[in-house]
DNA sequence: CCATGACCATACACACTGTCCGGATAGCGC
DNA sequence: GCGCTATCCGGACAGTGTGTATGGTCATGG
């Protein structure tokens, strides 16, 4: 059967061949091809087609499509570190600064959405993208452990509780919180909803309150509840 | 190229083909192999030969390996609603019963980890699976809704928060937590770690303290911290 | 002017899924 | 005992993926 040999001759013309300009085009490719589908639907042939680049280049720079998703999250999630900072060196107002990470996080999320859903999908399946958001789930864990444990009327408040076991639950919690509001799951799907629901959650277990700034903010009175309904993301 | 025509003839033998047996031992069989294998990577031939069955038979009674972990997460789903119960009509004091409730998920949890690991990992890829978890989920979070209305103290506290959505956060950070556990992920491989920090983090949440009882129990130092580790599962 | 390095097309080995078909066999009515 | 039928089996096949291997093309630079 004879393939179209029609015209994929016209891109050595393109500026520079430098290096790695192919990885690059790999990697933007596939993280465009994740905004709109999910990692394990996508085979290497999108992306190839996508980044118009052959299945032997592919494969010269990458050992597999996870290696890909690696890289695509590592650069992520290093946005993610800094977002975390202001509460960390806890220079503000605790709550306040919480708030603001939390809300910053939501941004980045949504940001970027398809490498994190995918991520979050796949660490289980795949020993290196286990090992990587385990790693990073554990560095903002242990931000939180420094922060708690630089902070006397919190260390009060927990007692005798497992301080990084405490840290670790928020972290996850903040995992799948942002997982669902970006996958689209009622109610989460809603920033608001999802900003107020995680620094609440937070706040309560660290300082035994809530917000009592948010009061004031300017939030449409909610109308929650009666919502069963699982509406999902992808079809935007 | 003559295969064996060997020793597959002694079942039939068995006492009754009744109507849908082999149905059963392809259930028995995947739940089994769930125990050491993960989903993704078991294949459809893999149930085949634990179940001895033939793809024919398997395909005649489900029309994916989906399907299978569907129904049995069925099974295993019902009793967790039990487990709920006791805080749901809220007859006996709440953190108690909510300790109560959260240990014997765990249980619950340890005893189907396969099924429900492989849900977990399994739901963001399959449209049934997505809505037989999320209905799930939704479930256990009506329950804790109508349970937090019920409660005036509860409500009090919430004040102006969308109670659906803390409902769904709790019902979510379970999820994850115990899943953490299942797959071995520190601190949560530890049962009691999990159990308290669930606990806490539920009665931080929904009546602003830390259960005081906990203290009387009988728990050993924690010893906390510098577990950074990643030790899994699977290798028991 | 040709060697080299970057890249491509193609095709292959292997694995898996889901479908289809020609039997084999056991129980059952007769 | 005899054929029927429901049930189940082995095996083959098409379709789709992945990762590797082979040989060719083209621009550049020595």
């Amino acid at each position: 059967m004879p393939a179209k040999p029609s015209a994929r001759t016209a891109r050595r013309s393109g500026a520079a061949p430098a290096s790695a300009e192919l990885r690059e085009r790999i990697l933007s490719a596939t993280r465009e091809l994740l905004q709109e589908s999910r990692f394990d639907t996508l085979s290497v042939a999108d992306i190839l087609t996508a980044a118009e680049v052959s299945r032997a280049s592919f494969y010269f720079y990458f050992p597999s499509k996870q290696a890909v998703l690696g890289e695509l999250v590592r650069e992520a999630v290093t946005q993610g570190q800094e977002a975390a900072q202001p509460w960390i060196d806890g220079r503000q107002d605790p709550v306040a600064a919480l708030r603001a990470g939390v809300r910053e996080g939501a941004r980045l999320w949504s940001a970027n959405a398809g490498v994190l859903m995918a991520i979050v999908e796949s660490w289980g399946s795949d020993e290196d993208l286990r090992a990587l958001w385990l790693e990073q789930m554990d560095l903002f864990t242990d931000a939180a452990v420094a922060r708690i444990r630089s902070d006397p009327h919190v260390l009060r408040r927990l007692g005798d509780a497992d301080v990084r076991a405490v840290a670790a639950s928020l972290t996850w919690m903040g995992e799948r919180l942002y997982y669902l509001a970006a996958a689209g799951v009622p109610p989460f799907d809603d920033e608001e909803t999802l900003v107020e629901v995680l620094t609440d959650a937070w706040t309560s277990i660290l300082y035994g309150r809530r917000d009592p700034a948010q009061l004031s903010e300017a939030r449409p009175t909610v109308g929650d509840d009666t919502g069963s309904a699982t509406r999902d993301r992808r079809s935007s």
